[in-house]
DNA sequence: ACGGATGTTCGCGC
DNA sequence: CGCGCGAACATCCG
């Protein structure tokens, strides 16, 4: 499920499991998501560390370990990372694990293998493509109208497009993306560098709301997994709505395609241009 | 059975 | 250089 909310409760999860704890053993699969090194070397590099750091950028994590060795995470369309305590099986598709000193251990699963994981110095993984060309982060960095803005500045582009473009501004995603337009009441399709001042504003407060919203209802949802999971209903606004009422006006809710992803709006209350 | 899925990257045509 | 599009990746779910 990961855009930045997602990515942001795993990164909670992982620093109240794991922050300061020492990885005994780890173990990685070979396949395409291990990225500049191999099973041996993941091994190597992990086993005796100590967990002194753990953020997120967007939607990638780094976990920094004591010695000046990095993870570099990214989850994905299916990645997560998972708990276990001694005894317990691993999770499918489990593609790593880190044994940690306290017996709990810590699974990488990641279904299709969209992802990756690489390890290495922190300040090497810092400058890596992925790493080092995110845009800005709206809940990490400043994050301003006039940022946003300057982001949408100068491109012809449909405005969403644009707020899926990880290099101008980190952590949106298909989702999120098609939250924040919602709530400021802005087509998808409007070319970005036609948004006027007041529109801008409007989308800068619905992308913040977006976010924590949904990061707020995934601690939520935590609690609630533990006892039993009924299917939780579909938590977004406009997001897998097509059909229904929008809930703000009452019209009905569209899907169209964009760049191949399905791009849910209200025709009403997100007037084309 | 078929189609679609929360992401990223690459190649192609313009 | 930049944009839109489609494909690719491998699996699951309805």
């Amino acid at each position: 499920m990961p855009e930045l909310p997602e990515v942001e409760i795993t990164r909670r999860n992982l620093e109240r499991w794991a922050l300061g704890r020492r990885v005994v053993e780890a173990q990685a699969e070979v396949c395409r998501l291990l990225e500049g090194c191999t099973a041996a070397t993941f091994r190597k590099r992990l086993r005796g560390r100590a967990l002194e750091d753990i953020e997120r950028r967007g939607k990638y994590l780094l976990a920094t370990f004591d010695g000046d060795v990095g993870l570099l995470c990214h989850l994905g369309m299916n990645g997560r990372w998972l708990r276990r305590h001694a005894g317990e099986h691993a999770p499918q598709h489990a593609r790593a694990v880190l044994h940690l000193d306290d017996d709990q251990t810590l699974f990488y699963a990641n279904a299709r293998l969209l992802g990756r994981l690489a390890t290495g110095p922190v300040d090497r993984l810092r400058a890596s493509p992925g790493w080092s060309s995110l845009g800005v982060d709206p809940l990490r960095d400043r994050f301003t109208p006039s940022v946003l803005r300057s982001v949408l500045a100068g491109r012809r582009a449909p405005v969403k497009n644009v707020l899926m473009d990880q290099h101008r501004i980190a952590g949106l995603g298909n989702i999120q993306a098609a939250e924040a337009l919602w709530l400021a009441r802005i087509h998808p399709t409007t070319p970005a560098d036609a948004l006027d001042r007041r529109e801008v504003e409007r989308l800068h407060r619905g992308i913040l709301r977006t976010l924590r919203d949904t990061i707020a209802e995934s601690e939520g949802d935590e609690i609630e997994y533990v006892g039993e999971g009924g299917d939780a209903p579909n938590p977004f606004r406009v997001y897998q709505h097509e059909g229904e009422a929008c809930s703000r006006c009452g019209d009905t809710v569209m899907r169209i395609r964009m760049a191949g992803r399905s791009t849910f709006f209200c025709p009403s209350c997100q007037p084309e241009a």
